[in-house]
DNA sequence: TGAATTTATGAAACCGTTTACATGGCGCTC
DNA sequence: GAGCGCCATGTAAACGGTTTCATAAATTCA
């Protein structure tokens, strides 16, 4: 394998010339530049990075650690985060599934050195003593924190505004009483959406009342049991905002089982706007989030950071959701007399 | 930022003390060690990865080059190697859209000293000599590989049984007129199952017509615009064969546009499995692939081969499909009589 | 008790770069 | 033609670890 000394000797001038050629800062006669581009493409020579971010304390990477890889949530933050990282000629280290504050302190000891600062979603055990110990050697971008940590921009969704709209928009719909199918309890998104439906009923004069609300995980088969727990409420619930599309599908699979008709009997609302939720039948009303942007903007911030690393400059953005509003919340309760017409339902894409 | 000889300083011993605690491989004396812990826990110290990796020429990382990072199928493959990885104590290096040779030796440069190996979906315009190029300094794995190169292993999946399954079974529900939107020309798995597409019918007794041939591109838009072209044909097919579940879904979604009921009118299978096949009115037939087991598979041969570098033990895989019989295949023909009952549908999780 | 062996530790070379500084040659100016 | 500055290049010292080899102390053995 090839070094750069080699390149030095096969070229006939020192390896600080041929650095200098390969970073191209300085000025190198022309000539000798070619030559040792001649010698580099001879023995096929490739700087070696860990060499070179040794000395420069540069690594051109940013590691990416997230709670979990699996659907289309946090595939499309990887995806927005990769390609603004590869336009920006950096590099990304990812690890997911990680649990646990020990886990996260972890992998991120074992980035030492290799990368140059961390973007990262934590899971909701984090603390911020934790986050704080990290960021003291290296700049670090939250997304979606539970607390803000000194130094540390950071990028959240506006959950708990879109939970308001999706309220706002049950009871223009005519609905008094709506529940919820809440995300796992310390997750700062579930609780946020989880305060945004309260809000909103407030808004709208109607008290929230906690047997309304049932516990969830995020995951479909919790959405599913929930349809039970709710459709043994009296009076029945017209309307149920599930903190996630996922939750709403199982909830929609549970109330067709029992032989209830989606929006006809009850409404269903989601939140995510992940793929399926369009092809649902009826099609998902659901609060758009574009985790592609979510992503590319911890970078953008990461980037601004590693400017100006002294700067100090935190940035905490939030990232806009939209209601979607396509049929699975068209039903008006059958005590609606004369509201406004049905829903209009958007063109799916 | 602490290092090896302010650890060593404070624990009263030396530099060669200090790593051989942190790597635990020669025998130091208890009371030493105890130290030196203190000493490095004071003080936070992190080893630094790169300068470790500089003298080790280890990196514990792995890279991954895939083409894209968009959908169910590439997060699963991402899923499955971040997985392996980290249970093996690996990290991984990833990077997505890479659509030219170029932009794959350019990656895998910029790799270069940070990597132990390289795990890669290439892009369909890959040559054998660049990955030779790659494979002459580094352990390489591929998935999905249109040809074999010298030392890597590879992993596929059997897109070629799995189409002779789908024509298979249409044939068994009495379709004869059994038409393909194919995937991208130059698509390794999209010849491989446009090749079992035409075995199948083969080996029903039908000789395959290229009329009956639709190009797409995997996405769902080709798929919707495959429609037109079919419907054109007389006879009309009865069935139609999509090389992956975008494409069937936009076909889907054409045909009912077209006044056409899937399966009654026709019937139409796809490959892959992503998550939105099952939720589909009616629920997709299609293929399923183990994408998360595909991208472990490529991490486990690229541990084997890391594990004896010399052994030039080159292993190619094939990861098996299972033909998921769902609604959408359900239509018998008109012309059909006495054929076994209908479609077995399988739970939906 | 002295030689041989083992054990724990330290000194120093090395990994492949970058970069501050030194140097030598060349063209200008006065 | 001496002095000066500039440009291209080379020398050598980092960067932060690992590892070989030497060595001193402790242990074993005859």
């Amino acid at each position: 394998m090839a070094t750069i000394r080699d390149v030095a000797k096969t070229a006939g001038v020192s390896i600080a010339t041929v650095s200098r050629v390969f970073n191209g800062n300085t000025a190198v006669n022309e000539d000798t530049a070619l030559q040792v581009w001649a010698a580099a493409s001879a023995l096929d020579y490739w700087p070696n990075g860990a060499a070179r971010s040794l000395t420069t304390s540069r690594s051109n990477t940013l590691g990416v650690l997230l709670p979990d890889l699996f659907g289309d949530f946090f595939s499309e933050v990887i995806r927005g985060i990769d390609q603004l990282a590869k336009r920006e000629k950096y590099q990304t280290l990812v690890s997911g599934s990680h649990a646990s504050v020990e886990d996260v302190l972890a992998a991120t000891r074992a980035m030492r050195g290799r990368i140059d600062g961390l973007v990262m979603m934590a899971p909701d055990s984090i603390t911020v003593e934790s986050v704080a110990k990290i960021r003291r050697r290296l700049p670090v971008v939250l997304i979606s924190p539970p607390f803000a940590v000194d130094g540390c921009s950071s990028v959240s969704v506006a959950s708990f505004s879109g939970a308001r709209a999706v309220v706002a928009h049950l009871v223009g719909l005519g609905h008094r009483e709506i529940a919820m199918v809440a995300g796992p309890a310390g997750n700062v998104d579930a609780e946020e959406r989880l305060r945004g439906y309260r809000r909103g009923l407030l808004e709208a004069g109607i008290p929230p009342r906690d047997e309304l609300v049932v516990q969830g995980d995020f995951r479909e088969s919790s959405g599913y049991a929930a349809a039970a727990a709710l459709l043994d409420r009296r009076p029945r619930p017209t309307a149920v905002f599930a903190a996630n599309d996922c939750m709403a599908i199982g909830l929609m699979s549970a109330l067709g089982n029992a032989g209830l008709s989606v929006p006809h009997d009850v409404a269903v609302v989601g939140f995510d706007n992940i793929t399926m939720a369009q092809y649902m039948r009826p099609p998902l009303t659901t609060v758009h989030v574009d985790a592609y942007a979510l992503g590319q903007k911890a970078v953008r911030l990461m980037l601004d950071t590693l400017a100006d690393p002294e700067g100090g400059k935190v940035t905490v953005q939030t990232i806009d959701v939209i209601l979607k509003v396509r049929s699975s919340c068209g039903a008006r309760p059958a005590v609606a007399t004369n509201l406004p017409a049905g829903p209009k339902t958007e063109p799916q894409r």
